[in-house]
DNA sequence: TTTCGTTATTCTCCCTTTAGAATAACACAA
DNA sequence: TTGTGTTATTCTAAAGGGAGAATAACGAAA
């Protein structure tokens, strides 16, 4: 029997200039956001220091051009954060662009590269 | 006038058990083999050191579970190395995997994504 | 006005990664 | 037998990235 392998796909949004702007760190980061409307609790939740989850945001802010979290401090409960609707958008579609890579890269694979891989 | 981006793909190849075995530094890597018939070449040709250089394909022979160097040691020129046959099948794989995934993602760069990056 | 839990920001320490040194083995040619 | 330039292998030291600490600001509620 032979070893059997599989793709692994990673999937980035850079800026003309070559910054990295956009990748799946940012976007975990942004799926746990809505559903913990806090960026401390997001950060927690996946095991990542919050000074991190802060910057990782604040850099792909910068590079994408616009605000990603839209966020209150102080408060009742110490404040919280939210998706921008820019955000939002740019998630549910980089959530659907990914679906479709994997997907075609699925039946490429076993096309092109797992015939390579099991060769006499 | 807007901010554009593009796209960027990073391929990978892993073992079912999560093992990562083939990537484009190891990809780069035998390219350079192909053309310097030389591990230790081809390693300072892209300013890497010949001991990663060296670590990286034994990692990738463990998990891939087949040689993907011939290398002759001593000798005239010293030795040198050159590509098993299942590398080269491995490699043009790889490449023809490459190119049909990244075509398939501009198109749907242009589809899904830019619209999100683009709105208003 | 005090308490509370968050966002915001910077700093330091640790760990992993990586480059480069060091050493051995090798085989052909002079 | 010696010189040469490679592969093969391990060790050490340096660089980079990330976790966590530390601190400030904030605003609602008690």
């Amino acid at each position: 029997m032979d070893k059997t392998f599989k793709p692994v796909l990673s999937l980035r949004i850079f800026t003309e200039e070559g910054e990295k702007s956009f990748g799946p760190g940012v976007a975990e980061l942004l799926r746990r956001v809505q559903k913990e409307h806090s960026l401390r609790a997001a950060a927690i939740s996946m095991a990542m220091a919050y000074s991190k989850a802060w910057t990782v945001i604040k850099n792909a802010e910068a590079t994408l051009g616009f605000p990603l979290l839209v966020s209150t401090t102080g408060g009742k409960n110490g404040g919280g954060a939210t998706l921008s609707p820019k955000a939002e958008a740019l998630l549910s579609a980089y959530d659907e662009y990914c679906a479709s890579l994997r997907a075609y890269a699925a039946g490429e694979f076993s096309r092109i590269l797992a015939p390579a891989l099991n060769q006499e």
